[in-house]
DNA sequence: TCATGAAATGAACACGTGTTCATCGTTCTG
DNA sequence: CAGAACGATGAACACGTGTTCATTTCATGA
């Protein structure tokens, strides 16, 4: 019976005739930017709830030039870790008044295809957790300033920010923890083609326990998984044992990888921390499991999204501020397979 | 040096200037809609890619009436069933040429707030796997033509579909498997405060044990959980124990809470298949290893995928078709904690 | 009382696209 | 050859909002 001439949209028109303004003083109401009187805001905003007025996003974001949306490319949600970055990244994003575009990516090339998307949707920002973005297209979203942010990832280009765990101290705590426990012979678990995170992990727990605990070379294994996942450690445990090799502790790339080998082993007969010590990477919840107990990285999964957040508003405001590397501190989870040396001292004096 | 007036976008304008006709045309060419010449088409398509033109979508969605957005409602992706849905729903968004716009809730007055966020995008349909969406709102979904579909879950509101595993399947399939082992006393586990299918998946079990398989009612333990997940089944295990109740078939609501129970009755000393049989819903990865290798009922993610897009796509170009009631089918996967009976005679014939 | 400034207001333009409608040229048909 | 049928084309309007700019209102101080 009211006077609804088009079903389905209420617009600022409709509320600004019903609180009989114009529907400018509608828009600034809503915007917060322009001033208004009081007497007429509330005026507005009573029309407004009484015809459930909400203003059209689309037609906002196409005269700012600028959506309420933030791109976030994912890959392979199956792995725990992945899926609890993203669950905190999908948090601060909507904390923070933003609506989450998320896109899974398998190979480069659909990648490609996705930033061109988000652009096309005129988002505030990008975020790359997965995959590395042809420079080209990143250099394009700098073009339309929008702020491109990298997780886990290195990414060579200018503009782009990162934000990362900070692996160098996770080298130092596993470093240590393996030294106290009276490690003599260690391993790096890895897979073939790994991530730039993977790889630099590695890279800095190596150069730890030899330079800093003066490990000979040959007392430091790489074992290289075939294949990502608990699949991949499983297998990777199984020719690590046919080969006959031998490790007093090891650490591995990340939690799927940590699991698999440790249940490799056990299918050969060793457990942790009886025949050896093993540290994950990943605090994932199957890690904390009665089954696995493992010792581990944890990251911090809040503290990087808010880190991340704080970086994309930043650029979004000033496109040309230097590029930063933020490092988030991580923690040592000591658990069942790598055991907390004092505990252990008591236990036998 | 290029005549680039304003940098940072190039429209339909610039390439029909471009291309030497009008904007009209450039818009039939890209949105496929009215007639174009073979040969303008070829010049435009050629202006286009020169100056790498790409549409708006915000500007289109704002005419369309329609943004190619698709709203998904997810909550607990922690969970890694729920992540897997999630990993499924965005590879078939993309595949059909959506976008999904992906939202967190944590309780159902988000929720709420996240519809009318959706609502203001203009999607094209709305996909809720978790949360009770309060019925007026979806209503106004309906009245903005908006389609709405939920999984795995029971709404009761008009014009809105739901696609579901065959929970009737599910429990045929269990009922027989462990009848087949000679189960004499069964247990059925969810949490307290389920959502609807858990507690669908109990009733129906109930009914197939007690009315098909004709079990005393004393001879079927309903097993509560005070939470979901590993801890909430590990902690009901204790509990069960301390007890001092005993079952030797039990089949669980979720992955989570069958592995937690399983470990929990570990650590009691009971283990599977020896001392009772247990299956679980959701075959996650994690079911597959070898430190559980859980007998699980089957969700089929990707085919649930697809039937909700096509429920979508149904509703969307006919608001009016009737209400839909998909049910997917699912398999019993056998593993170890509740092995094949065969296999078992064949070895102790 | 008048000049001055600030706050409030509405008309008008811009954002970039889809779509209708009238027009024009071409081909087909009898 | 006349007329009809049809594909191609561009002008113009619509989508719903933000924002500028000129104008009006109003309070303040001299």
């Amino acid at each position: 019976m009211t006077n609804t001439r088009k079903r389905g949209s209420v617009t600022a028109e409709d509320v600004a005739k019903l609180a009989g303004v114009s529907r400018a003083a509608v828009s600034r109401t809503f915007s917060n930017n322009g001033s208004v009187a009081r007497a007429t805001r509330e005026k507005i905003v009573k029309a407004a709830n009484e015809l459930g007025y909400q203003v059209n996003f689309l037609a906002q974001g196409l005269n700012r030039k600028r959506s309420q949306l933030i791109g976030v490319v994912v890959a392979r949600l199956s792995d725990p870790f992945r899926s609890s970055l993203l669950e905190g990244l999908l948090s601060e994003i909507q904390r923070k008044g933003y609506q989450a575009l998320v896109t899974e990516v398998r190979d480069d090339d659909e990648l490609e295809m996705t930033i061109r998307r988000f652009t096309q949707f005129r988002v505030s920002g990008v975020i790359v957790t997965s995959g590395q973005p042809p420079a080209n297209l990143v250099k394009e979203c700098v073009q339309h300033n929008i702020p491109v942010v990298g997780i886990n990832r290195h990414m060579d280009i200018p503009d782009v920010d990162f934000v990362c765990s900070d692996n160098q101290m996770a080298a130092v705590l596993v470093s240590e923890q393996l030294m106290r426990s009276g490690c003599a012979r260690v391993g790096w678990l890895n897979y073939e083609n790994s991530t730039w995170s993977g790889i630099n992990r590695g890279d800095l727990f190596r150069r730890m326990m030899i330079e800093e605990h003066a490990f000979d070379a040959s007392d430091y294994l790489e074992i290289t998984a075939q294949v990502d996942g608990y699949e991949g450690g499983r297998k990777a445990a199984h020719g690590f044992c046919k080969q006959g090799q031998s490790v007093d502790g090891i650490f591995c790339a990340n939690a799927q990888l940590a699991c698999g080998f440790l249940d490799g082993m056990r299918e050969n007969g060793f457990d942790a921390p009886n025949d050896f010590h093993i540290i994950g990477f990943d605090n994932t919840l199957q890690t904390t499991q009665y089954s696995y107990r493992l010792t581990t990285i944890h990251q911090d999964v809040q503290q990087t999204a808010q880190r991340v957040l704080t970086c994309l508003e930043a650029r979004g405001q000033d496109p040309h501020i230097r590029q930063r590397f933020e490092e988030i501190p991580v923690k040592l989870m000591i658990r069942n397979t790598s055991p907390d040396v004092d505990s252990i001292n008591k236990r036998m004096p």
